[in-house]
RNA sequence: CGGGAGGUAGUUCAGCCCGGUAGAAUACGUGGUUUGGGACCACGGGGUCGCAGGUUCGAAUCCUGUCCUCCCGACCA
């Protein structure tokens, strides 16, 4: 009663807001734009990191930790990287505080300016190059493949939980090869890693693509992204990997030896995911009740509520649940049994469907007598009695179930959701009335895209990768086109 | 950064217009009865009213400034 959530067909955004604070994901804080992540919300963000750090390590890479401060002047080496990034940086111009002499409390030291500015990082691509410079020598020292998980600091003008933060956390993979073609595709690869770990871990649909050049990451050649499909029909970029050239290697000097003992540039890339994740799976699947979670990343699995009637059975329930307990830690399951006595049981199947732990077991005196015990699924609210022999192996094989369930449910979804648009009547009525992706031929020109933009609040989300070649006319201009692109409006 | 709304007990909010002992529900603590979908009774603890100034004999209430949040816009992962 006390933790109503607002419905998502009254006001989606309130929704969204509701199941962060109220599914105890995160607060508010005292700093503008900033949130505290609390600790249910940060497991979640651990399970992302874990399996996400696992596939970097299999795919060769390694992590380490450059500085949170970047000297001003490293910003402004690549010029399409500054521009990208001027306006939302915060910048640390003193290093020393004093007591107010007017007794205000404390104040900043004005003899303490420092004389370069440091800038917090907003992403690592400078203080990263300068750093690889002096490891760089020979063909023999690449590629280079070091990530590292840190935070991050862009000053957002409009912030909202999760989705956009002025500091979130993050990984950034940055790396360093001696060919254009190993750059490529080690851009490609973990684009594919994100996709992988997005859908398999997260059960969240994606679809691979290309930015367009207005869209792409400043200071990039191209930018890869893998775009995902809200409940509102808004489309949320998920990951972005990009093929960097030769851009940082020449703005920072960084050179090479070939087997030919000549000096060459390094090719570039980086790659990244946030803390988004955590928004995207929370839009992606959950509803009207409360969180739903997709059991791989859930930071609990399974619930185990006892159900008392008088005191006489609760030795005998509690023992049993915990044994069955027990039985799921055998096999790996992040299992809780609530033996709190100060909630009803009706209380904890409202808290934990709000939570969106995946699968909920409620054991009684009744099911005792018969040797069974109550499943419910959180994803379907099915609920089934089931037999007691061999229930541990029967709720490992539902959790696999409710994965795939929420994967194939939101895919199903997604692509009911992606709409061919020919003419530009309907293709603003898709917009407004559908959502979701349209598919539409585009000339292929950043004045086409800006106009569309203002006209409809909508942008090229990707050039899918693989895109068959079509010939059509611009949904705008009329001009040639040779594949259709993917608009939506997004996050 | 523009427009709108808001900040009072852990939470949701009333009180503010019209200045005069700070309230409700819920949550929390203790005891008891309960427990198959958000239990009930009794007693109890808890708020310098976002913060800082000002007006006043007196400010949650009036004035000024400032910080933070939400929604809509411009900007962006």
């Amino acid at each position: 009663m006390s933790k109503e959530i607002t419905s998502r067909a009254q006001d989606y955004a309130q929704w969204y807001n509701d199941l962060v604070i109220k599914g105890g994901l995160a607060d508010y804080s005292a700093v503008r734009g900033c949130m505290v992540i609390k600790p249910y919300g940060f497991a979640l963000w651990e399970n992302m990191q874990a399996g996400l750090d696992r596939m970097f390590k299999d795919t060769g890479h390694v992590n380490a930790y450059f500085p949170l401060f970047i000297p001003k002047s490293f910003l402004s080496k690549e010029a399409a990287h500054v521009e990208g990034f001027a306006k939302e940086c915060a910048v640390v111009t003193h290093y020393r505080l004093k007591n107010d002499p007017n007794g205000g409390g404390v104040v900043v030291d004005p003899e303490a300016k420092l004389e370069e500015e440091l800038i917090i990082r907003p992403t690592s691509e400078t203080i990263i190059w300068n750093t690889y410079k002096d490891w760089i020598q020979s063909y023999r020292d690449l590629p280079l493949l070091i990530n590292q998980w840190c935070n991050v600091v862009r000053w957002e003008m409009r912030t909202r939980l999760f989705l956009r933060t002025a500091e979130f956390l993050w990984q950034e993979g940055h790396t360093a090869h001696s060919t254009k073609e190993e750059a490529v595709a080690e851009a490609e690869k973990m684009l594919d890693v994100y996709a992988t770990f997005v859908e398999e871990f997260m059960a969240v649909p994606v679809i691979r693509g290309i930015k367009t050049i207005s869209e792409r990451f400043a200071g990039a050649e191209d930018t890869y992204c893998i775009e995902a499909l809200m409940q509102d029909g808004k489309a949320l970029q998920a990951g972005t990997s990009h093929f960097l050239g030769q851009n940082f290697a020449k703005a920072f000097d960084v050179k090479f030896l070939n087997k030919e003992n000549q000096l060459e540039h390094v090719w570039a890339t980086s790659w990244g995911v946030s803390t988004r994740l955590v928004g995207a799976l929370v839009m992606a699947h959950s509803d009207d009740q409360g969180l739903i979670l997709p059991p791989k990343i859930a930071p609990l699995q399974v619930v185990i509520v006892p159900v008392y009637k008088g005191d006489e059975k609760k030795a005998e329930i509690n023992a049993k649940a915990k044994e069955i307990m027990n039985q799921l830690k055998n096999l790996g399951v992040r299992v809780k049994f609530d033996d709190n006595d100060n909630n009803r049981p009706g209380w904890k199947f409202a808290e934990y469907e709000m939570k969106g732990v995946p699968v909920r077991l409620a054991l009684g005196a009744r099911d005792m007598e018969k040797n069974v015990i109550e499943v419910a699924r959180r994803d379907t609210k099915e609920k089934k009695v089931v037999s007691l022999d061999g229930i541990a192996q029967y709720v490992e094989g539902l959790l696999l179930d409710i994965q795939h369930g929420l994967f194939n449910k939101a895919k199903a979804y997604r692509d009911a959701h992606i709409t061919q648009a020919s003419n530009w009547d309907e293709f603003e009525k898709l917009l407004d009335e559908k959502g979701g992706f349209i598919s539409a031929h585009w000339d292929g020109t950043a004045e086409t895209e800006a106009t569309i933009k203002e006209k409809t609040k909508a942008t090229v989300r990707c050039i899918p990768l693989n895109n068959p070649k079509e010939d059509g006319k611009c949904i705008l201009t009329g001009k040639p086109s040779t594949q259709r692109v993917l608009f939506a409006r997004a996050y």
